[in-house]
DNA sequence: CCAATCCGGTGACCGTTGTCACTTTACCTG
DNA sequence: CAGGTAAAGTGACAACGGTCACCGGATTGG
């Protein structure tokens, strides 16, 4: 994967000292990237694939928050990696994802040194900032399907496929429901005509 | 009010660029600083006193995210100043608030020329991150009564009162609720023992 | 081919929260 | 002090979503 394609904006510097820097890593679909409560050791950026990110809580709930695809970077990695604080995030990869790890003490030198690099900082923060507060109104205002197809709509949107390949089980835990929930209420789009389902796919009509 | 005293980590130089480009402002208690859909033209740092930020839905819901004290910025008003964007969340003054405006075109020059300036901006962004994924953790995973205790905690906590001037109705707006069930969930806290309530008022007791 | 397993469908039930309607209480003001 | 008003209490009810129990169909693997 060529660093300066997916980043053009970036200085040739910059992406000499990234390619000194970084490790490169592949996960497996389903592969756990970070847990929560480990410690942040580097910065994740993704090349190719997709990262899912997750908010955990004590009882086993889990909670979709959202996806950080190729081109982009976890703002939770950098939050932590300015304090080596632990992540308070689960990040798994969706499908085969390659990313390259940055040891964090690059991270100051690099926002010092170079503005492009500085802006991609902030650019990631405001990008993910605006992220949350959608999670936040989704929640805080919507029904439980409001929500799904929030969900099923934007899954289409990321991975391009119309079929979405999944269970309902996997669908309740992203939105912390039940499967019996999903299940009841997929029914019901479908009797709207608004999916069509499949067993371990959903398909979804007039986008 | 002395910025060089709120701010001791700003170089002197900094310090004479924001007093020369910045205008005091003093909001009244319960008066709009920043509405949702309002462009944003400065960045908000509050002096004195506390802003409270919501967010809004078009059915007039609404939800307490965080409180902006004094020596801090709206992390918001930074985001859409970057790229003069409208502001996306509701600030309302709690108290008497002096805050001073920094014009946005700003923003971008203090960034480069100023590390302490940069390192306050992300400093900014991580706390108000972590703020939003607290949020959605209570959102997503607590019941009311849980979400109520801790909005009550958080208040003793930030105006340094046991006895919370609030009426039900406005604790209601904050969490999104209703009057009627914040006040059932307060009197059975009452039967508890963990606050005494008097009309306008919430004493919390056992902190 | 048959058993085991996984996925999905379904009905019953219940707890939490939101809503409605109304009453009671506290406080303020003329 | 009387009357008005804002705040708070309360009971009834409904909607949503979570849980349980169980079934049936599809898939897989020995």
């Amino acid at each position: 994967m060529n660093l300066q394609q997916l980043f053009p904006q970036f200085e040739p510097g910059l992406i000499t000292v990234i390619e000194k820097n970084a490790t490169g890593k592949v996960f497996e679909p389903g592969e756990v990237i970070m847990r929560t409560g480990q410690y942040i050791k580097s910065i994740v950026i993704v090349l190719k694939g997709r990262i899912k990110i997750y908010r955990e809580n004590d009882e086993g709930g889990e909670f979709l928050i959202y996806y950080v695809g190729h081109g982009e970077a976890c703002a939770v990695s950098m939050i932590c990696a300015l304090q080596s604080l632990t992540s308070e995030i689960m990040a798994v990869a969706e499908e085969k994802t390659e990313v390259i790890l940055l040891p964090i003490q690059l991270m100051d030198d690099l926002m010092g040194k170079f503005k492009s690099w500085s802006q991609f900082v902030i650019q990631t923060y405001r990008q993910r900032f605006e992220e949350l507060l959608t999670a936040i109104d989704h929640i805080a205002f919507l029904n439980m399907d409001e929500r799904l197809e929030f969900y099923l709509k934007r899954s289409v949107k990321k991975t391009g496929k119309i079929k979405l390949e999944l269970t309902h089980q996997q669908v309740a835990y992203d939105l912390n429901s039940s499967r019996e929930v999903i299940s009841r209420l997929l029914k019901k789009m479908e009797q709207m005509g608004k999916v069509k389902l499949h067993r371990n796919a959903i398909e979804f009509l007039n986008i």
